[in-house]
DNA sequence: CATGAATGAGCGTTCATTCAT
DNA sequence: AATGAATGAACGCTCATTCAT
């Protein structure tokens, strides 16, 4: 029942939004009562923190996998980072449309166990940039914070315009992205 | 007084939200009673739509200005119009904010008014970029629209973590991101 | 200008309802605003209670020209006091609906005055009854205070559904309900 | 509890009428919050609308049982069909007063629902003077649409003037009010 | 005469939450 | 494990009215 909870609001949360899904909504689609949902979860606030944390801990656990794999160089590394992130929109977008919309809903208390995570992701890619660096893979006149801010900008983005129907798919924009970002769109 | 309450609720949309601010709250701050404020406004939302197109309009006719100037090569352009977007958040990042997160909050009439200007900025950048291509500035195996995307992925997300007052200034942030949009990532 | 206010408000409280329409509305009509209103009026109440005066005054001193009229017959009386009230659905039409349905947006020190004229009305159609019964016109077996009732009844009743557009007239209505009452409908 | 707001919104909107009396005001009486209304009702009009179906409804069934009668002839049943209208503003005339005075709250979609059944009461005292027709018990010179909306108004009106702890009881008025209709005050 | 700004009280409605059963 | 009744605080909004100018 938890899980049925979960899936159904992630579904309502990321169609509708956090604050225009009521929890009645909820659980009038489950066919349950309000006394149900807080049998199972505190708040609605903890609810999608659920969501939350259900989500970021795939992201990181399926990054950190990624970056372990010792055969693959940085470009390789860079090239799925970003694919995975784009891809997701079309396997699981709800949920990262919850999650980019939706922090800021999460109480002062929860957004310390999430930003920490966030943060991580994002020091994840600045990681495979100075790795790359060091390995003369990269440039090193650019400053890795700011380049992987810069990558992570144009990821996410795609969450407000990518759709996974239209003419492009997720592995097109994934290698139009990775072209952009390592050579450069200027002409030689 | 109607400016006063639309600098003071683009200061409490922009910091707590707008579903998260109350009329009360908005006219409390300003000592008077929310009569007063629908003298002014018809409704909360109007109020969201008057924030809304005061700065899209102010950022497209910047970026038009831009655009028109025929001594500047696509480069420059580019790097005005992103360093425009990057620079705003000093000078009006809360209206940036509000911009960005709100518009959901937006009637579907009122949509139908922004969305096309936003689309347009989108469409403006994309169009310099294909004059850059027409003028052998930028490569030509690089489709502009996804590229475009890309630009204002980096550029808009930069909202969610540039601080004015940090350690890079916002033109050096914008030297950055136009470096690697030109030159690529990676090292020759 | 008083005039113009009086008499755009019957129109608009005839057929949105005294509650329904705000004083904005009125003045917005009129291309004024509601300073000036209050420059002719105390309150809307005041208003409302100036239609209800203008409406009763004149309908009792027509009512009393008819009485006064020593070569009539009750009979006579009896329908042109039945046929005012209908015909007066068509040519003031919405200051009636007003009357019958607003008299009780009265304050208590205003119902105090029009009530008694409103009875009075009633009373003087009773008078009508009581000399027909001297002179021998009508039956003497049942009382004119109910019967004085059961014709205003059945033409104010009328308010609501007689339509001066449809397919009777307010002279044949009236002579219809004239016949009612004098003969009845049994069968001889 | 649901019966019982019911029943006392029924006695605040007849004596004060349905928009002069708020949400607060009904629950408050009861010693309940505004959040157990809205519990039980989707809005105030909604429970407009349940007063209203419970009143024709009762009505209509009771003069169903009126006209399926065959022993009665067509007099006996107008009778019946007065005394039941007069008669319930002694049993229930709060409900007939918020049913004749409020029906302009409901909303168009209500209004759909009621209006036809208001028209069928009219339309079955139309039937019962069409049959007397035909069983020669009334004169066929007058129009039986017409003569059924004066016995309404008749009828109805007395809500406003009707005092059941008068000196008049609801069945004198009924006679008097059918004598009249049958017999003509006309002497003979 | 008329305006325009402001008030303040109230209203219908929503909804996360509680809790006895 | 689940229900259903009830709460209470807040919210967006309306509108008659006031008053200095």
């Amino acid at each position: 029942m938890k899980d049925r909870i979960i899936e159904n609001s992630i579904r309502m949360f990321g169609e509708k939004g956090f604050n225009e899904t009521s929890i009645q909504d909820v659980v009038d689609v489950l066919g349950v009562t309000k006394g149900t949902f807080y049998y199972y979860f505190t708040s609605k606030e903890q609810l999608l923190m659920d969501i939350h944390l259900q989500y970021i801990d795939n992201l990181l656990s399926h990054q950190e996998k990624i970056m372990e794999n010792q055969e693959k160089d940085s470009k390789s590394k860079l090239y799925e980072i970003i694919f995975k992130l784009i891809s997701d929109i079309e396997k699981q977008g709800l949920s990262a449309k919850v999650f980019f919309r939706e922090m800021r809903n999460l109480s002062e208390d929860h957004l310390e166990l999430i930003v920490p995570k966030r943060e991580q992701f994002r020091k994840n890619i600045q990681q495979v940039l100075e790795d790359g660096i060091v390995k003369k893979e990269f440039r090193s006149d650019l400053p890795a914070e700011i380049v992987s801010l810069g990558i992570l900008g144009m990821a996410n983005w795609s969450y407000f315009w990518f759709n996974p129907s239209g003419k492009r798919t997720d592995s097109e924009v994934s290698g139009i992205f990775l072209k952009m970002l390592l050579e450069g769109i200027q002409r030689d």
